[in-house]
RNA sequence: GUGGGUGUAGCUCAGCUGGCAGAGCACCUGACUGUGGCUCAGGGGGUCGUGGGUUCAAGCCCCAUCAUCCACCCCA
């Protein structure tokens, strides 16, 4: 089939097959949200432009060149947002925030845009769960941070998982460091490939996670790299120290990544990852990062930060793949009826329906085929509508896993049928596939 | 943005050196107008991603384009 109209490259449809997960996930992760005290904050899907050109840098891929800048009819310049923290900052400090109490715990969730080509685990419309803490510079702020970030992985259901993490230090060290580095692979710089030589001029942090062999070979022949760690100053590594000791403390596992970068000017300090090889290139799961100079650079009063996004198309990936936490189909009834009967059966439906799950044959097709379509819908319980029952003010009820059935009176019919749902489910694991005859 | 792979039924795929478009599953109908899944019989579905080219003849070869996948890049 050629349809007139496909989704838009890089966007993609989430059926209600797949969405049961997706709501599940979405459950547990507001769950622990609030049990962290986190309160949800929702800010529009488009921002103008330059906000985010300022808090990505300017000369960022994501500003160059990944995002859906617009002009509205207004001539407004405008762009979807392409992350959450630029939005939430300006709401920080469009709303007051600052003024009302020292520090915010906000989350939100949705999507956001980008424009990459797409490959898997890389949408261009994708969703985030954002988290920010505004307002304490102290090395707790970061271990919260990092301890509801691994939480937020092990409500899905995620275990093994190891958070990856570095200090960047400030500003002024970074760009020290960067030297260093600049001054490190000078001897070799024409054997540096192209890419690297690039992100020595735009991003010298960068081109220590390059993944070009050659390039890691020539980093092995000029011996120890130099580190981002040795390059901070004392109050970064007192700071530094302070959150592994938190971590440490929480039981929160990580590995020490000497290579996380994160190039933009704002971040400070704390930097961490978390990645699932399953995914192939596109593994990184969710980051974050302190970044207490983000404020300040929108015009606000200086004022610290730290936050993280997950990417939640790339969880659920990993999920779907691993077939965990497949949700549980609501156990439901099918309501049968015969002709002098579908007219009480709608009936019986919107009543039984404020409390229960019941489809029912909109078409008042035959009985058999009632029967098969009760079969194939999932439902734990078939109600049928006799005539002469009916007449009696009774229905049959059958349990369409084990096969039996029993009369039971019109009055109270609710109840008794709520009670046989909540009760023993089916072990033949029910659902439209059933594997026994009786 | 760069390089490569793949597009055939709703899904998973087969289709030989170019010669009448197929299978399994799914779906629908009937056997079975008051008892489902199983079974049996039958049925509907395709401009072979799209547009062009080569050829007597194209699902197959060529070009372009769109989508998707893999890697790079970037990142969640």
């Amino acid at each position: 089939m050629t349809p007139r109209f496909q989704a838009p490259r890089g966007t993609r449809d989430l059926l209600p097959g797949d969405l049961g997960r997706w709501q599940w996930a979405e459950a547990q992760a507001r769950g622990v949200l609030e049990r962290y005290g986190y309160g949800e904050i929702r800010t529009p899907l488009f921002e103008d432009f330059e906000l985010f050109a300022r808090t990505s840098g300017e000369s960022s891929d994501v500003v160059q060149k990944e995002m859906y800048r617009f002009k509205d009819l207004g001539d407004r310049d405008l762009a979807l947002r392409p992350e959450f923290t630029a939005g939430v900052m300006r709401a920080y400090l469009e709303r007051g925030l600052g003024g009302r109490t020292r520090i915010h715990r906000l989350w939100s969730a949705g999507p956001v845009f980008r424009y990459g080509r797409p490959q898997k685990g890389r949408y261009r419309q994708f969703s985030q769960i954002n988290c920010e803490l505004v307002g304490s510079p102290a090395p707790g702020a970061d271990v919260e941070m990092i301890t509801l970030f691994v939480d937020l992985y092990e409500a899905w259901g995620f275990r093994d998982l190891t958070v990856v993490l570095n200090s960047v230090g400030q500003p002024a060290s970074r760009r020290a460091y960067g030297e260093r580095l600049r001054a490190w692979l000078a001897p070799a710089h024409e054997r540096l490939s192209a890419d690297s030589q690039q992100r020595l001029v735009v991003n010298p942090l960068r081109v220590l996670d390059t993944k070009d062999p050659g390039d890691l070979a020539l980093f092995h022949e000029l011996g120890d790299v130099p580190r981002m760690l040795d390059a901070i100053d004392e109050a970064d590594r007192a700071h530094w120290e302070a959150v592994l000791a938190g971590l440490d403390a929480v039981g929160i596992r990580y590995e020490v990544d000497h290579g996380l970068v994160r190039g933009l000017d704002y971040y400070t300090r704390t930097a961490f990852e978390v990645h699932d090889r399953s995914l192939g290139a596109q593994s990184a799961l969710g980051g974050g990062g302190r970044y207490d100079g983000l404020i300040a650079e929108l015009g606000g009063p200086p004022t610290p930060g730290v936050g993280f996004a997950i990417g939640l198309d790339r969880a659920m990936l990993v999920l779907e793949e691993r077939g965990t936490a497949a949700p549980v189909p609501p156990a439901g009834i099918y309501l049968a009826a015969m002709e002098a009967t579908h007219a009480a059966a709608l009936a019986l439906a919107r009543e039984l329906r404020r409390q229960l799950v019941v489809e029912l044959d909109v078409e008042a097709r035959g009985f058999g085929a009632q029967m098969k379509a009760a079969g194939k819908s999932g439902a734990r319980l078939l109600v049928i509508l006799g005539e002469e029952e009916w007449k009696r003010g009774e229905v049959v009820v059958k349990d369409l896993a084990s096969g039996t059935q029993e009369t039971l009176a019109r009055p109270g019919l609710a109840e008794v049928l709520g009670a046989r749902l909540a009760q023993a489910p089916p072990p033949t694991g029910g659902g439209a596939k059933g594997t026994e005859k009786p």
